[in-house]
DNA sequence: ATAAATTCTTGACGAAGTTAATTAAATCTC
DNA sequence: GAGATTTAATTAACTTCGTCAAGAATTTAT
């Protein structure tokens, strides 16, 4: 009988992980330039790489021809087998469950939503495994062992425990370990913002960056940051609100007890009832108002400039503080970018501190399914142990 | 002829580094004490401190009477000796340079300072070796080695570089290694604001916190934070601009080109412009606004409470973002605590979101000389070559 | 063809830290 | 007060990881 490939990633070593997460992430390198690029040597990339491509996560790829322009043996690239293994992402909103099956690289297979009847913990729970059982149909199933799932509020990612969740009304729920039984697969628990984050510095625009920011615009505004390759935590959970910045002295109240947040003047909510009492219409819809701005109506173009300016304004004092390489801000809910992007631009210019300006900041929206995508990528991180410490 | 002991630290490998930085910041401790807090072995801790203490960095104190209350060979804690090796720091500020000595505690041993009389890097540099080698009078000189230099203004650290100081109107100047020629010392260059931070980091407030930051308050408004052990340098060398946060939506007009600044309205310029403005009185000092504020001027008490507000405010921002463990504010120049302190906690307490605001807070004025011991700390951290990458 | 260049592999070696057993020095128990 | 118990520190064998140096593989250049 043939010994069988390893079930699993065969990652058992600093240098394994630092292999793997190379190719990963940087597309098909070869040994050398991953040894370059690491600062292994070559020799501890050839024997890393080794058990990776027995276990079928890694394949050589033929030298296509000259690949480089001069002399010498060509190079066989290291790919990553996207296939060998899928990872389920969940995101629990108050109101249903977005589903997801990804590959290794985070490329979307599957996906699946169900609308959630209760906030009842035993009944998420089920909801939740019924869904994953939808997902993980046929061949999906055999070669997936991790799920991801996004929460948002305080998540104990370590722990797995949704230590508060206003939208579902949880408090302390270990939410992971309730999952795993349910399952079958193991779990990661991560804050929703959080995860979109990882799923942005290993598979999007943060690939390669040493610092960057992510932020969200929407129901609520929030961010994730990552120094040096970390999640910023913060010390008791809290990190990233960027929505609780005051930018405005004497602005508006927000419901966090303070005044002028920014998303005291830019959630969505803040935007429509300040639409509202422009319009004197408290019935506008923000459908309505977006189209009535769209088509030049002054008073409304003004409500949007004006949470665009707070946002700017935010990612101004973000990027002041901590001078990342890159942002990134996406939005949830409506994607009226055409009608913030101009005025975040602008504010920021201006408030911006010196070469802090330099940092890239790309505006784009959010598709519907980013979010469990995020957690997604989190069930991905989680097969590399010893780097989420 | 008997063997001399190594004339320097013996850093050899990340346990040597762990072990020394644990008993160097956390006192005497025990080595299963060093195990327990590092998660190295026990065994690990003992090959990794003999080296120390032949070449008498570490000392092994005799256990004094019961340590633990219960059974058990008592513990031989290991303690630093401090006067093992010294440290010379010297703040370069635009009218003089500060310089101290000390110990490896970093603890003041000596002082001096010099009047600047030209910003000519090689006056400058003259200047700086001469305060040298006073300092380093008479048995100090023998056991010294490193000299940490602070500048405000964007340091390259790695490289030894200042790349522009405003203060001093330099560019790119390649000051490490100026000294290094001028001194014989090894020298380490930082930014003045993260220079006192790695002072609180190991040798103050920040001590055993996993994340903490730095706020200096006086001519200009800055700040450095600290998160994983590490500061946080920004990716484009700009980071803790905490005094270029907007605050206030439509504020005052800063420097920077922004408005509404912290700087620009706590700034001890912006302080005094609004309180001639407040009192009427072009010609009104510094000293005379506090002390009438002192005496109960309501109008110029304003004033004071609108700073301590505004750096409430940017503290806020701070704090949401990146939810340290510990904040420390500290000002240079005139000590008004007694007229910010209050209105900062309040604000802060308002505008801090959620479990942030559970960071621990302290508020304290800023001796001369803290500055000149920043740069000493500096030089301190140097010898762990390998957690300072 | 031969040389030079570049990639990849192999096996010996070395450094660092762990485990497990041992020694050391105290208190506790009877 | 002798022996058991407990905790601290040391020692020695071993494991693991990754580097080094030499060489094999595979191309272009002359």
């Amino acid at each position: 009988m043939p010994r069988s490939a390893p079930a699993r990633a065969p990652i058992t070593s600093p240098a394994a992980a630092t292999v793997f997460t190379t190719v990963l992430t940087e597309g098909p390198v070869s040994r050398v330039d991953v040894a370059r690029r690491t600062g292994l040597s070559s020799a501890a990339v050839t024997k890393a790489a080794r058990p990776f491509i027995e276990a079928g996560y890694l394949e050589e790829l033929a030298s296509e021809g000259r690949t480089a322009p001069g002399a010498g043996r060509p190079a066989n690239p290291l790919a990553i087998r996207p296939d060998r293994e899928y990872f389920v992402g969940v995101k629990i909103t108050g109101d249903d469950l977005i589903g997801v099956v990804t590959d290794l690289r985070a490329d979307v297979r599957a996906s699946a939503h169900h609308a959630l009847t209760s906030h009842d913990v035993e009944h998420v729970v089920r909801a939740l495994a019924d869904l994953v059982g939808e997902l993980l149909s046929g061949d999906l199933r055999e070669r997936a062992y991790c799920l991801g799932v996004a929460v948002s509020g305080d998540v104990d990612r370590a722990s797995g425990v949704v230590r508060y969740s206003p939208f579902l009304g949880w408090r302390d729920v270990p939410l992971a370990s309730l999952l795993e039984d349910a399952t079958g697969l193991t779990v990661t628990l991560e804050n929703d913002v959080k995860a979109l984050a990882v799923a942005e510095q290993w598979f999007g625009e943060g690939v390669g960056a040493s610092s960057f920011a992510l932020v969200t615009v929407g129901t609520g505004i929030g961010s994730a940051l990552v120094v040096g390759g970390d999640l910023v935590r913060g010390a008791h959970g809290v990190a990233g609100e960027i929505g609780h910045v005051p930018v405005a002295d004497g602005g508006p109240p927000c419901h966090c007890g303070g005044r002028g947040c920014v998303e005291a003047i830019a959630s969505t909510e803040a935007i429509l009832t300040h639409a509202r009492a422009v319009s004197g219409e408290p019935a506008l819809t923000m459908e309505d108002a977006v189209a009535r701005a769209r088509g030049g109506d002054e008073p409304l173009r003004g409500v949007f400039a004006g949470a665009g300016h707070a946002i700017g304004l935010g990612l101004a004092a973000l990027v002041n503080l901590f001078g990342p390489e890159r942002v990134v801000v996406s939005g949830e809910g409506v994607a009226a970018y055409d009608l913030f992007e101009e005025q975040i631009r602008r504010t920021f210019a201006v408030q911006a501190f010196g070469s802090a300006a330099r940092c890239g900041l790309v505006i784009r929206p959010l598709p519907f399914e980013e979010w469990a995508r995020g957690a997604a990528a989190v069930a991905i991180q989680s097969l590399f142990v010893a780097e989420s410490v």
